[in-house]
DNA sequence: GTATCTGCAAAACATTTGCAATTCT
DNA sequence: AGAATTGCAAATGTTTTGCAGATAC
């Protein structure tokens, strides 16, 4: 819990416990500190990097808590996740629009601005962005289709 | 094995066993009957779909054959991998750059042409394509970082 | 006849579920 | 006390792995 500073503007545990309150979510100190961390480590950790830092913290924490934890912040729309990687899932508490690269190499995930992506005409075209060199591209919506909303 | 036609055109065995051995892939028959599945069927099976399907044509297959070809074809780049599902891979055989449409009522994923995203200025203000409604969007790419370049 | 391909069974993971124990008010 | 929260242990489901048997050239 040492890096603060989210944006120029200092994160208290007072105002994401507001957000938490706001959202119909009990700040249980579990949830607060989980809230906490995906605030202030903007890393799109997966349930198992949460649960590696914040047992540190709170020694008898379960994977459980933190499973049920992610599902009601996704749920109430707090945090998104990511499906980015094949095999776990990634979690992000900025959930304006933004896309991500992440690094075949190294596996971290960055975050990139829109505004970058359109700044390009092509998203076809592109082939580099933030100095990182793309050799995939992936658009996924969701939502309910024609068919569906016709019944 | 219904349905031949691709797009105007009729994808014969021959020319995908062509499109195999160009890419160094010897065309054994069960990853033609894979491959013939994925070009035929434009449904972005996941690997228990196609095993469920070619099962019916070869009795003795097993999945362990779906998944060693799967990745076979990913890494010759002929069949790309789509993670819209936070539970299981989906396969396209189209290699093209386009994006995808899952219904979360349904779970159908449509194809959507990237033309039709550009022609709306703003991805970020997209509320709905080909009648479908989006209510989540991600963008994901993959590719070196920066550092990684740099070694 | 040797390399490749296939398939069974088990393992490896991430995630979910059932239920009991704990905590909070 | 009663409701919500947490946590253990087992289950689930997808994908991977080790290895043996089958097949192909």
């Amino acid at each position: 819990m040492k890096k603060l500073e989210n944006e120029g503007r200092i994160t208290v545990a007072k105002e994401l416990k507001d957000i938490l309150i706001k959202k119909g979510i009990s700040p249980s100190y579990h949830r607060l500190k989980i809230y906490e961390y995906l605030m202030n480590n903007r890393i799109h950790p997966s349930a198992d990097m949460i649960y590696a830092d914040i047992i540190k913290l709170i020694p008898t924490l379960s994977k459980t808590t933190i499973y049920n934890t992610l599902k009601t912040f996704v749920g109430k729309g707090i945090v998104s996740s990511l499906t980015i990687e094949d095999n776990e899932i990634r979690y992000d508490a900025d959930i304006t629009f933004h896309a991500h690269f992440k690094c075949l190499n190294c596996n971290t995930v960055y975050d990139v601005g829109i505004d970058q992506l359109r700044s390009d005409k092509k998203l076809g075209m592109l082939k580099k962005i933030d100095g990182h060199l793309i050799t995939e591209k992936h658009i996924y919506l969701k939502g309910i289709c024609k068919k569906c909303q016709q019944h």
